[in-house]
DNA sequence: GTGTGTCATGTAATCGGTTACACGGATTTC
DNA sequence: GAAATCCGTGTAACCGATTACATGACACAC
């Protein structure tokens, strides 16, 4: 028992194949009585189109693939959730393949899905793997989110230097002058701008900078944390390149007898739903994970959907993350009592690049 | 400049198209000499063959689709990177669909599917869910993961009942008498099947029962773990349906002033990474989401190739947890002074079944 | 009654692959 | 030396949709 095709339908419902076609599609008129009996005979046969057949003579897949460097955990749970909702509403599927450290793999993974999508959205973290990527689609529509502020393709990047600087800045105005920063792995635009960030803004306050190397993973930041605890003195405070390593630095500072915030101060990046539970709560730069992906998404359908006429689209749209403060850099919001929700919510939120 | 087609190919390296696909596919023979120039034409026309074309001729996809509930923080992440990895090893992609809290939008999901892929894994966690995607995906083969043994289809569940036994019983060893629940959100199979073993296994022991309503989130957990620290007097244990909620509810009883594990001891349930990064470190039953996920796709890829031969395949796979006993429950293995990764491997691990 | 326009419908070409079958040349077998 | 076998290659028929174009019915105006 194969599944149905179009001419079955057609046969049941006494009509043309062309006249399926219409009442499916949408495309071009037909009768109301005719309507009736193709949906009926598509009820009566559990008649799908397939997907294959229609992609070739329409050239068009409705499905859209995501390259994903590798899943840090509830970063990319977020962002492909926030795309996934995008494209349900918008008819669209989406193709993932993640675990793409290198610009090979992810060479190799936009090669095997060409033909297969409408569109890409790659987020390699890796200067070469973003223009290789955007060079190997060819002609296929691709949406940036790699953190490298490439002016010349559609892209959207996180403000990672000017939030690293919100970042530090915050930290100067709370007193702090023994800043260290955990960076995030070489190579990583994203990490880099953040720790460019960080540089700066120690460099224009006149301070000395030091920087441990991590790798975006709370057992990195644990280990870095535990480097920084063995400092004599130790230092101040602690600006993290994201919230994985905030955590387990902060852990780290605790586990050597360290108070947070009163002896060292702890901030990250990304605010992922952890860190206004952790205790005391993270201080963070805030990106709304899930809605820069439903954003990314409507914005790659929009391109695809009006062809080649879009050059005005070749933006790089900037994401301005928010401060958010919390009592891990802040003594004055310590020992919340009441549920996380709340003290999250009562967090004060400074507007990123004000000078506090 | 349209993509490059396989007669173009023919054209250029001035063979025929036939001789192209037998190259390109492996099938039939060819001379050395024609395979090489028609890879050699592939490359000059950066020639990839289009999917949708492939498929509707040999009614293949080379695609899986994963239904996913929602995703759960880490725990989705995991298995999304094991099953793309062992995806990507096959030569399969991977269609998501994600957020599907109910029949309805899981059916949707499983209907614009159809004629997609070839397969596909369903995890939605309620049981009219999962039959009703069993019963709409027609002859496509179908693995369930969604917690209930349903001998009659190809899945694979977790023993959350034998998971959740030995956790309770770990729990009165130690000895615990006033457990209380934290469950999962109604309707959900493994939240019930982890409710259940909790039930029976304080019903086998004699203790009393208490059971909080929770969602699977960290917040609920909070919200559920200070409920617990307000009763007096407050439990001597937690067991929660998973490790986001138990490490929600620990931190709420840290707030409430209660010693983990001293006063109140907390266990989890599937080893999210974050579970050996708290503090104290959390008693939970490991699974490996990430193998568990490789393993489903390599079976449900199996089963597909095996086309309708595949009767005996009607397998229920059973994942068997395994207990790690941190210090949220033994006050012996307290006070960790190391590095997270040095206490993880420290770990007592018992086998789950065992009478400890 | 004939001409013109509208509109639902059907026919058949097309998209880009795979593959059954035919064909011709070289090799083997008796 | 003729017949049988084998093997590489090409031709053309599919797969299941969409859609340009043709057709035929019907209405309306003159």
């Amino acid at each position: 028992m194969k599944p149905a095709t179009i001419r079955d339908v057609a046969r049941r419902a006494e009509v043309s194949v062309a006249s399926v076609s219409r009442v499916l599609t949408g495309a071009g008129a037909v009768t109301e009585s005719t309507r009736k009996r193709v949906l009926e005979a598509v009820e009566a046969l559990q008649y799908v189109p397939h997907s294959g057949a229609r992609s070739l003579s329409t050239s068009r897949t409705s499905t859209v693939g995501v390259i994903l460097p590798d899943l840090y955990g509830e970063y990319f749970s977020e962002l492909i959730r926030g795309m996934d909702v995008a494209a349900r509403a918008l008819g669209y599927h989406l193709i993932v393949s993640s675990s793409h450290d290198d610009a090979e793999e992810a060479s190799a993974a936009i090669r095997s899905m060409r033909g297969r999508v409408d569109g890409l959205i790659v987020l390699s973290p890796h200067l070469g793997a973003a223009n290789l990527a955007a060079s190997l689609a060819g002609r296929l529509p691709v949406l940036l989110m790699n953190g490298g502020a490439d002016a010349g393709r559609p892209s959207i990047v996180v403000d990672n230097h000017g939030g690293a600087v919100a970042a530090v800045e915050h930290l100067i105005a709370t007193g702090r002058r023994r800043i260290a920063h955990i960076a995030g792995p070489a190579g990583n635009l994203e990490a880099e701008a953040r720790l460019a960030g960080y540089l700066e803004a120690m460099a224009a306050a006149g301070l000395p900078t030091t920087v441990i190397d991590g790798a975006f993973t709370k057992a990195s930041g644990h280990e870095a944390g535990a480097q920084l605890a063995a400092m004599t003195p130790p230092p101040d405070a602690v600006f993290a390149a994201n919230d994985n390593m905030a955590v387990g630095a902060m852990l780290a500072l605790q586990e050597a007898g360290l108070r947070v915030p009163e002896d060292t101060a702890v901030a990250g990046f990304d605010d992922v739903p952890l860190a206004s539970l952790v205790r005391p709560g993270l201080t963070t730069l805030r990106i709304n994970i899930a809605e820069m992906g439903r954003s990314a998404l409507e914005r790659l359908v929009r391109f695809i959907q009006s062809a080649g006429a879009a050059t005005a689209d070749a933006a790089c749209e900037v994401v301005r993350p928010e401060l958010v403060v919390r009592p891990s850099t802040n003594p004055a919001t310590d020992h919340p009592t009441r549920a996380s929700r709340a003290s999250a919510a009562a967090a004060v939120s400074l507007p990123e690049g004000e000078n506090p």
